[in-house]
DNA sequence: CTAAATGCAAAACGTTTGCATATAG
DNA sequence: CTATATGCAAACGTTTTGCATTTAG
């Protein structure tokens, strides 16, 4: 079973309808599978297939697969929200190295997160949410363009 | 030394000029100095002082705090970012446990980040900024208010 | 004296909402 | 057939900007 129609069964099992606007959503989520798109970026693609959809539906068909836990939603500094497929990707915990510069995302995994994670429910009875830890920064890129 | 001489003296030493508002926010940011305020929040306090002040004004000192490392910045999932004195308060690293339900911010530290740090810092040649890692979740209280 | 800072209002930004219309189940 | 979803435009809350006026150095 492919991803793609494992998210259309996931909707289709939920209380939600399978709209053609929704698939189209979870067909470009997964072609992008591997960025980590804003509803904006999704919304421009979306555009190109059918220039009809409305920018409002893409974030009610966002907050829907967030809901769903088809997505993780990942916040920035300026308040732009990106979103990246949950299912398959992550057998394990991972977590995101974030530019402060450039905003690019760097998805990452060690053991490391598990002691801390393990470390931050003893001590503080704090669930860390979806295991995602977001660490902001400066990339190699950005740091080297510093040094120009 | 005081905190509030100390960074008084910083902002006379930079190219910024020092004014009265600028003063006055120093203050009220030492005075909160174990809070996170938002934006809206300092200028709510302020309005109390001085009721001429602008929230344009807020903005840019907060701007330019953030620029002479006085403040740190966390931003919420929200759009909301939240300002805290750097200064004195950490002799080490210190990080941030976010609750996305209550908004609540807890400080915390631990070997652990310093580990993180260099390990992301080593492998992928990434800056961590502030020392500062977010760790979003779901805080004690709220988590217990869920079991109601 | 002059560059920088202020207050105000208007604009910008991503996001959410109200509502009439369309449609999946 | 009905509850849910859609598209549009207007509203939202936070933050930024333009501009004339004031002020620190």
């Amino acid at each position: 079973m492919s991803i793609y129609d494992n998210i259309i069964s996931t909707i289709q099992q939920s209380s939600y309808k399978l709209t053609p606007q929704r698939e189209t959503i979870v067909k470009i989520l997964v072609e992008n599978e591997s960025e980590h798109l804003s509803a904006e970026e999704l919304y421009f693609i979306l555009k190109g297939i059918n220039p009809e959809i409305g920018l409002a539906t893409v974030y009610r068909t966002l907050d829907i697969f967030y809901d769903l836990k088809i997505l993780e939603k990942i916040t920035f500094g300026n308040g732009i929200s990106k979103y990246h497929l949950r299912q398959k990707l992550d057998n394990g915990t991972h977590h995101h190295l974030i530019c402060t510069k450039c905003h690019n995302i760097t998805t990452i995994s060690n053991v490391i997160f598990n002691k801390l994670i393990q470390y931050v429910n003893n001590e503080y009875n704090f669930e860390v949410q979806d295991d995602t830890i977001a660490i902001y920064g400066t990339c190699k890129n950005c740091m080297n363009e510093e040094n120009i």
